[in-house]
Order: C-alpha cells, then sequence, then structure tokens
DNA sequence: TATGAATGAGACTTCATTCAT
DNA sequence: AATGAATGAAGTCTCATTCAT
C-alpha cells in the first residue's frame, strides 16, 4: 500500500469525473450516478467529499478561476504598459486552456448561465476579471495608450472575444496549428490593439 | 366576444412565458408547471401545442435567429464596404435585443450550452453568422479593406465581443444610456476598426 | 348529397376504426386520438355516439358475441346429434372470423383480461357458449353419444382449442389453406370427437 | 440482526406484489405507485431493481416459462411413449399453477396480449412449447401413435384447451376436487388421446 | 472512509373527457 | 351533428440525497 503516487486519490478520480462529464455533457444532463460511475467511486463516497453536486461544480470553477486571480493581481500590481500586460493576460489565458481544454470548457460554458445556485460566486471571480481588464484600460486612457472609450464595455468586448475564439478553438471548430498557440497571444493582442483595418 | 386585438392567443401566452422563464431562470431551473403557471394555462394545454418541452425553447431559438438570417442574407448580397457591412450587423443586432431584451437574453444563455438535443441545430443557424463574417472579412482583405489575419479567428472574436457586451448590457451591468444605444454600434465599431490604440 | 351508399356513416367509420386498433395494438395501446385519426372524423365526435372509451370496445363485444349467441340459442332449440351441433358450432365460428378478421381478433384478445369495467358483460356473454357446451355434452353423456367425462371441463377444454387455433391461424403461425377453411370444421370435429389415438 | 430467513428481500416483495397485482388487476390497470405501495418499498426502489415496467412483467413471465423450458426439454431427449409424454406435460402444468396459483394466472392471461414491448420474448418462449408438442405429434403420427392430422394445428388446439380449463379453474369457474387435481390429468389426457365421442 | 440500497419529491408527458363554437 | 382547443388528474420515471453496514 505504499502509495507509488501512480495511484489515484480517490478526490482526483471525483475531481477528473466531473471536469470531464460537466463539460461535456453538462452539468444538469451530468447524473451523481454517472459521476460515480466515471470515477469508479460509490455514490456515497461522493458525499463524504462534497457537501452536495452544486459544490462540485463551484469547486471546479473555483480552481479554474483562482489560478487565473493570482496571476491578474500580480499584473495589476506590475506597472507594465497596458498592450503588455494585455498579451501577458491572453498568453496565461491560452496556456491554462491548453494545458487542461476540459477545464478550460467548463468554465467558458458556465459564463452564460442564468441564475444558478453556484452562479452567484461564479460572477463575483468573474467579475474580478473585469474589473482588473476595466482598471487597466482606465488607466491607459489616462496616460494615453488607449483610446478614449468606455473601459468596461472594452473590458468586456475583450473578455467575450477571446472566451469565444478559445472556445470555439477546443470544440474543434478553429485549426489552431501549433504554430497560432505559439504565436496566437501576440497576433491577437494586435488584432485587438490595431483594430482591423489594413494600415495600407 | 367581438376580439379587441387585445387578448393574447394561447400560443403567444405559451411563449411570452417561456422567453421570460428560460431566460431569467433557465431552462432547467423552469419546470412545465412554472411555464404553465406563468403563461396562464394548463400543463396540457402547453402540449397541445408543442411536441415536447425541448421544441418550446427549439421554436424561441428559431424564431430569434431566423430574423437574423434574413437580414444577413440581405447584407450578404449587397456589395457595400466591409466596414459599414459591420456596422449595419451591429446596428441590427443592439436594436433587436433592444426591441426585445428577454429574447435576445434567452439566445444568448444558449450560445455556450454544450450537447443538448436543440443544440445541434442552434449551432447550425449560428455558424451560418460566424460563416458571413468570415466571408466579410476574407473579402475585405483580399480588397486590401481589411489588415491580414485569420478570417475566421476575427469572426469570432467579433461575435464574442458583441454577445458579450450586450448579454452584460441586459444584465444590467453596463449602464447603457440612450447614448450609447443611439451611438454604441458606430463606436463599437470604431473600436473594432481601429483597435484600442490611441492614435496619438 | 344524395347518398350513393359508398360512402360510411360516421358511426361506421368509428366503429371500424375500433376494430382495427383495438385488436391490432390493444385497448390500452389506442388512445381517442388514434381512433380518431384512425376514422377521420374529430375526437369530440366519437363522444357524440359513444358515452366513453370502455363503451366503445363494449359495443364490439356484444356485436361479436349477439351474433354468436343467435345461432347457438337455434342450435340449443334443435335437438341435432351432439356432433353434428359440435360441427355446425365451430363451422361457424371458423365462418366468422374469416368473414371479419379483425373483429374476430379482437373478441379473442380480449377473453383473457382481468376485471376490466366490460369484462363483466363480456363473461356474462361469453358463459352462455360454456353453458351451451356444458349442457350440450351433459345432454350427450346422458344420451350416450358422449363418453362419461366432466361435461364443464370439457366445454372450456373445446371452447379453448378452438380459440387458441383461432387466433393462430388470424395471427399467421398456422398456414390455413383453402381446403383447411374449407374442411376445418369437420376435420377438428373428427379431431375433438374421437381424440388424437391412431384406430390402427 | 440475526436473520431469521422470514423476512423478504426487497426483491421478493416487490416480486410478490408484481404476481399478485398483475394477475388479479392485470398490467395496464396496476400503477407503480400500487405496486410499491402493495410491496411496501418506495416507488424508487423498484427503479433500483428493475429498469421499467415492462422488466417486472418480462421477468415473471420469463421465471415462469423457464421452469417449464426445462422439464420440456428433458421430455424431449427422453424416448417415452407419445401418450406418457402427453400425461407428463399436463401433470407438470398442474402442479405448477397448482404450487403458485397467481403466477400461473398471471401467463395465463399474458398469451392473447397483442403487441406489447415484452410479448415478442413471451411468445419466443410460448412458441417452444407449440414446437415441442408438434414435434412430439409428428413424431407420434410417424411411429403410428398418433392418427393422421395436420400436428401444428393439434398442438395449439392442446394448449388452448389445457390453458382455458387451468384457467377458468383458477378463477373458480370450475370446482376442482382434491380428486380431480390427482386424476386431473389422466382423465384429461385420456380425453384428448380417446376423443369425447362415447366407446359404446 | 467507502458502500450502494432505499427514499420520495418532483420532473415530463399522456390521455380520456369537456365544452364553446 | 361535428369540431378540436383546453383541461388536469394520473401515469412512468429520474435523481439528489440519506443511512445502516
Amino acid at each position: 500500500m505504499t502509495d507509488t503516487s501512480k495511484e489515484k486519490t480517490t478526490e482526483q478520480k471525483i475531481e477528473d469525473a466531473a471536469v470531464e462529464l460537466f463539460s461535456n455533457k453538462g452539468f444538469h444532463e451530468t447524473s451523481m450516478r454517472d459521476l460515480a460511475a466515471e470515477a469508479g467511486v460509490a455514490i456515497g463516497t461522493i458525499y463524504h467529499h462534497y457537501e452536495d453536486k452544486n459544490q462540485i461544480m463551484l469547486k471546479m470553477i473555483r480552481r479554474a478561476l483562482e489560478e487565473r486571480e493570482k496571476t491578474i493581481q500580480e499584473l495589476n500590481e506590475s506597472n507594465l504598459p497596458v498592450k503588455w500586460q494585455l498579451e501577458k493576460v491572453l498568453r496565461m489565458h491560452l496556456e491554462r486552456v491548453q494545458k487542461n481544454e476540459t477545464r478550460g470548457k467548463l468554465v467558458l460554458n458556465q459564463l452564460r448561465q442564468p441564475n444558478k445556485a453556484f452562479q452567484q460566486e461564479f460572477n463575483r471571480l468573474y467579475d474580478e476579471l473585469a474589473n482588473y481588464l476595466t482598471n487597466l484600460f482606465q488607466r491607459g486612457i489616462e496616460t494615453g495608450e488607449v483610446t478614449s472609450c468606455n473601459p468596461r464595455v472594452a473590458a468586456y468586448a475583450l473578455l467575450g472575444a477571446v472566451e469565444t475564439v478559445t472556445l470555439k478553438a477546443v470544440a474543434g471548430k478553429l485549426e489552431l496549428t501549433e504554430e497560432f498557440l505559439d504565436n496566437g497571444p501576440r497576433q491577437l493582442t494586435n488584432l485587438l490593439w490595431h483594430g482591423i483595418e489594413s494600415s495600407n
């Protein structure tokens, strides 16, 4: 029984099953039975680790967002130029999704759900991202780096653009070549930064 | 019994209830009982008009998207400059949402749901939009109006940006003043067109 | 509008639909909607002709059995030899089923249903048949035409044998050649009469 | 908690309730609520043990017929004279019904139902019986034990006769004295074997 | 900690029946 | 007489959750 680091813990098995099923079938379409079967544990076991079904989702969301939160706080405290921060944020986002496609899909799927019990906390965490970007743009406007605009609108526009591109990529609607995944963040930054107008 | 055109048809009552509840509580969280109560009809009456619950959602989605499809086909056949078409599309979108906030919310909420029965048809309609924009940008690149970029990525980015801004506005996260709703499309077009870089 | 005797009356349409569906799908599996659709009339129309669904079945059953009852009463009052009466009854039965297969199936299907509302009356009518045969055999025993046996047991055995053969024939499990339908009654009578023992 | 072998298992409770209600009220007239109440368990519990309502009936049918199948296979492989096998089959049948009247009634009630989901498998099992008898008679004809006749017709006639007698007995229409139940099979065999003609 | 049988509220859906037209 | 939209009770089945082992 010496743990050889090969065997997953029960907790890990449940978490993996949840990410897999919630992101591919959806929260409601996944029953506790499905979850237990996918994880290879008994239903009762899941209830030893989570209070109820909502808490499972909540934990997945928290874990995914908290990682992002941390990076954002660091960036927020740096005084890097706006464009630079923007590229870093995009790069972080794409890397996260690349590293764990399924969890990324899970979070992105949740973004538009109304009114669920765990939606409140989810929105709280999500708003931090929006606030960070809003402030970033606000400061950019003040320093002249960014064109005059409603910074919150710009923030949501940016988030929406990135989310959608990512989701479609993960869903297989976009061929994300190696090259795109490497240069993508810079290209996307440029696109957003300079707009789609030809400079000719 | 003189029909004063004030009274809603049964079908209309059901439709209104569905839009109201699906967009505010979500599809799964809305039971047929809820729906019947909100519409002021018996449960059986709903089944007289719709085959099952999914078909109700499907009809709402179809109706919302088919209106958009028509406008897009017209634009597609016009030969207006890319930027102009872009502004027209945004204007159409905002007007639609303004005119029927709830239905707009309903559709936007559905964009990210995985795997439901009606998701297939929904995606088919949604892809037409994406294809239209992709072609628009592709032609723009060829005519030199648009900077060199992956036109499909740009299309999804644009869609995501607009969806998110709209959804947040409808959800009350953005104060959309009268002025914004009037000038919004032009401003948003400019933002997307020139990017957020200051021209100073 | 002069009735050209080609057009079925509404009542006839309903009756035909009922026989068709009840015998092929079963009573419970046939909804009033199915019935209305098959008959080509509105649901409400059916309720102008029948009090409720049970009454429709009841009427089918009554009609089928009353025809048989009449013949049996006549036979009962005749003083034909037992074997002769037996053959006549079998012939009548097979002819009836041949003439209206579906109605025959309907009745045979009902023979074994427990406890239904209309089962009571059905059984009353069915028992008349059993009683007739019981009396027939009883008299046969008294006159020495029939071997000593429990006449009621013999009656039920006969009924069961005939029903089952008929039902299987109608269901396609037996190839009932023209020849069998002609000579069947006599052969079956002989089989029952002399048993299956070889006379060699 | 010492299991005194007096307490029924949940499965057994459900099975007993199903046999009781299906045979007395009928399949359609028995709701899952009825079943749960009679068994003294929750509705959900039934679904823990059976996939759906049809599967419950199917299991009852299978159990009843599989016992019969086994005996028949043994007889089939024996080379006993036809008349002897016939008597043994009848004896087995009557004993089975005597031992578990209700289950017997259940099966007999199902014999005539059209088209239900579980009817297909039921018919498969039932046909084995018919085939066995058909072959038995066929061989009897070849060996000269049995009179020349369509052996399949004879098989169905026999089955029908026995079923109906049994069912009426169980339903209380026949007074089956101890004596009859003991000597019944021999008498019934004789009746079928020699026919009802008096040998005088 | 782990199990999985048991629970029962509540979901979706069907369907015989009514009634205004 | 004929229609069919409307009704709502009752049906089957699902599922998050509990609890004795």
